[in-house]
RNA sequence: CGCGGGGUGGAGCAGUCUGGAAGCUCGUCGGGCUCAUAACCCGAAGGUCGUAGGUUCAAAUCCUGCCCCCGCAACCA
């Protein structure tokens, strides 16, 4: 393979908030994939990825899990390195942004930008409420007072520094209309343009001091560099960037970037203040950045407290790194999002994995064992009488043609970066194999001494496709790509084929997913008429645990005021998709609350309902609208709502205790 | 008028930029085969391409209005 050049790229660095779920896994997946087929056609890639482990929701993470920032990241940053390991990523660098090295350079990326004039101390101003110890624009106020509680907000401002975004707007622009391959997919550039660079940029903060956990300003003692800064320069500290001139060969080879992998999510951050941060310290700009789309749970939402996360480690356990890697990859198109379930991929493992791939190397290697005892040479025989349609000569042609063109069709398609549709490609040659061996029936060949030559040539041919099929396959699904070479190669297949993929029955598998998420197990009754198998025994009394809270003493119980209050009017809240705005009568006073169960009941059916309120809630105004106090509500698992209301009839105002 | 994504045979999707015979996977039905992991191969049924207009010789594709769904955000007090 000829020597290509180099090719650096990057995914984004993980966050360390938390362990992160398949949604993340993805990305590392798919960037793996990338650089394993760059490696595949000579490129000489240099892969980073990493951690980024600074911030306010850090700092919080950590003060809530009783351990310090640093201690925190340190075990998240661990556990994701361990996640990318699992999924067999050929990462060459793993970056942490809490690197001695890293954070000395970017505080002197950050004194540099401030000595070039691009950064500058100013003062962050706003409208202050001192309670909530928020800052808040013009726009934000609720009839000019604070949205959160309500009151009064005074004009404050807190020192800080700004980056001059606008001094490079014109040259990005100019920039991005003149490489349009700078944006992938290109939806997303028009995106960009007409949201943020068309309107004019706002010039950014880039210092914080609200908090600690962060690389220092080392010319100004608490301030903080803003945490966008610090992550996004991890792509030239951590191939050896020095802003003083003294970058290593590593960082003068490998930079600028030939891709940054990347979250739709974050499209701005890197293609807007990146490249602005880049030509303010003068480096070339990063050659291209793909957004890629997101993988989303079958219902679309992802959310702990119903236990229904996919992670990463968990799914290899069932079904093996390579399956994991086979799922993520295939199902995500180019810019829609994909879907992620276990019922998805046990659908993609029997059907494309077990049935397609696995079948087809088993009966190719049984047949070259029961026939020619394992070995198989080309006898070059084309033509015999068993084919049906076709000649032997054109069946063969087909076949090999196909196998031929494989490896040009996945470059067409890697190219573009359509990566799903590339092992679409390899996956169309093993289908061909298997319609082969129907077109050429090797067991009435079997049958016949004299066409003994013609079988052994078949075979010949299946295991050259399959084989060449299985190289295509190794940025994709090394492992595999490996195990299919192993039993067909050197001339000798292996004596009894290994199962490469077990099919799964769909009823086992969720159940096993049950015994692990008990808070699952309803959902997963809802959705699958056959639960009946065995669940019976849970029917029809379903229950929901929730994460326990600290226990509290009876004087905290005794601070919160519930009583009844008889509901005498109700309206939608014009603007808002989930409120409805109660009168409601407490006593002798009327108080207005507002409650996000809109689709639950309609404003008519709440009139008259008596309903358990909490009555000495702090007002707060929700979508303008102010709430003084709060309906109580039993949800379920899915979120539906039914409000409480006292088992015997009693009095508007009585006390709930 | 918050931002964005989407509505294509039963399910999940591609195709839309660059109009020109509606395609893929799964499922269903029928057939074939028996080397193989109840697998593989062939065939069939099934779609007003959300809706109403417009442009055009020609619209899933371009333009306009409307309806519905989903993320994010806000407003789940």
């Amino acid at each position: 393979m000829a020597e290509k050049g180099k090719y650096y790229m990057t995914t984004a660095i993980a966050y360390t908030s938390g362990k992160p779920h398949i949604g993340n896994t993805y990305e590392i997946v798919l960037a793996d994939a990338i650089a394993r087929y760059k490696r595949s056609q000579g490129y000489d890639v240099f892969f980073q990825t990493g951690t980024d482990e600074h911030g306010q929701k850090i700092e919080i993470k950590a003060k809530e899990a009783n351990t310090t920032p640093k201690l925190f990241v340190d075990g998240v940053s661990t556990e994701i390195k361990r996640i990318w390991d699992l999924m067999d990523t050929s990462y060459d660098k793993f970056i942490r942004t809490t690197d001695e090295d890293h954070e000395r350079q970017v505080q002197k990326i950050f004194k540099k930008m401030y000595a070039k004039g691009d950064i500058y101390k100013g003062y962050y101003k706003g409208l202050y409420c001192t309670p909530c110890e928020a800052f808040f624009t013009e726009s934000q106020l609720v009839d000019g007072k604070c949205p959160d509680c309500g009151r009064e907000v005074q004009p404050a401002q807190e020192e800080a520094y700004f980056f001059k975004m606008s001094k490079y707007a014109d040259r990005l622009i100019e920039h991005i209309n003149t490489h349009p391959e700078f944006i992938q997919p290109v939806s997303r550039k028009n995106e960009m343009m007409n949201n943020f660079l068309l309107p004019g940029l706002q010039d950014l903060c880039v210092s914080r001091t609200s908090f600690k956990w962060g690389i220092p300003v080392d010319f100004d003692e608490g301030h903080v560099v803003y945490v966008w800064l610090d992550a996004l320069s991890n792509y030239i500290t951590g191939i050896g960037y020095d802003c003083e001139g003294n970058s290593t060969e590593q960082f003068k080879k490998n930079w600028p970037a030939d891709l940054h992998l990347i979250g739709k999510d974050i499209i701005r951050f890197h293609t807007i203040y990146w490249p602005i941060f880049l030509m303010s310290l003068e480096l070339p700009l990063p050659k291209q950045i793909f957004g890629h789309p997101w993988l989303l749970q079958g219902d679309g939402k992802m959310s702990k407290s119903k236990g229904n996360v996919l992670y990463a480690d968990e799914l290899v356990d069932f079904f093996g790194v390579d399956a994991v890697r086979y799922f993520v990859l295939h199902e995500m198109p180019f810019d829609n999002d994909g879907v992620i379930s276990w019922e998805l991929i046990v659908e993609r493992v029997n059907s494309d994995l077990a049935n397609t791939l696995g079948n087809l190397v088993n009966r190719t290697v049984s047949m070259t064992n029961k026939y020619f005892g394992g070995t198989v040479t080309d006898k070059g025989v084309t033509e015999n009488g068993a084919e049906a349609g076709m000649s032997g000569a054109e069946v063969d042609a087909d076949l090999a043609a196909i196998t031929k063109n494989t490896a040009a069709a996945v470059e067409a398609k890697m190219d573009g970066l359509r990566v799903a549709d590339a092992i679409t490609e390899i996956f169309n040659l093993f289908k061909r194999c298997n319609k082969y061996i129907d077109e050429t029936m090797p067991w009435v060949l079997a049958k016949d001494e004299a066409k003994k030559d013609r079988l052994e040539t078949v075979l010949w041919n299946l295991i050259q496709s399959i084989s060449e099929g299985a190289r295509q396959l190794e940025p994709f699904m090394p492992k595999t790509s490996k195990k299919i070479l192993e039993q067909l190669g050197g001339g000798h297949v292996t004596d009894k084929p290994e199962i490469l993929f077990q099919r799964l029955d769909v009823n086992e598998v969720m159940k096993k997913v049950e015994e692990l998420h008990p808070a699952d197990v309803e959902k997963s009754v809802g959705e699958n008429d056959k639960a009946d198998a065995d669940g019976s025994a849970t029917d029809g009394t379903a229950v929901i645990d929730i994460e326990a809270k600290p226990e509290i003493t009876f004087e905290q119980f005794g601070a919160m005021q519930f009583q009844v209050g008889e509901i005498i009017a109700c309206e939608e809240v014009k603007k808002s998709r989930k409120l409805l705005c109660s009168q409601v009568k407490i006593g002798s006073q009327v108080k207005q609350i507002v409650s996000g169960i809109k689709a639950y009941y309609t404003p008519e059916e709440m009139v008259g309902k008596k309903v358990m309120v909490l009555v000495n809630l702090k007002p707060a105004k929700l979508a303008g609208v102010l709430s003084e106090g709060m309906l109580l509500c039993a949800e379920d698992a899915e979120g539906n709502l039914a409000l409480m209301t006292p088992e015997k009839d009693m009095p508007s105002g009585a006390e709930v205790c």
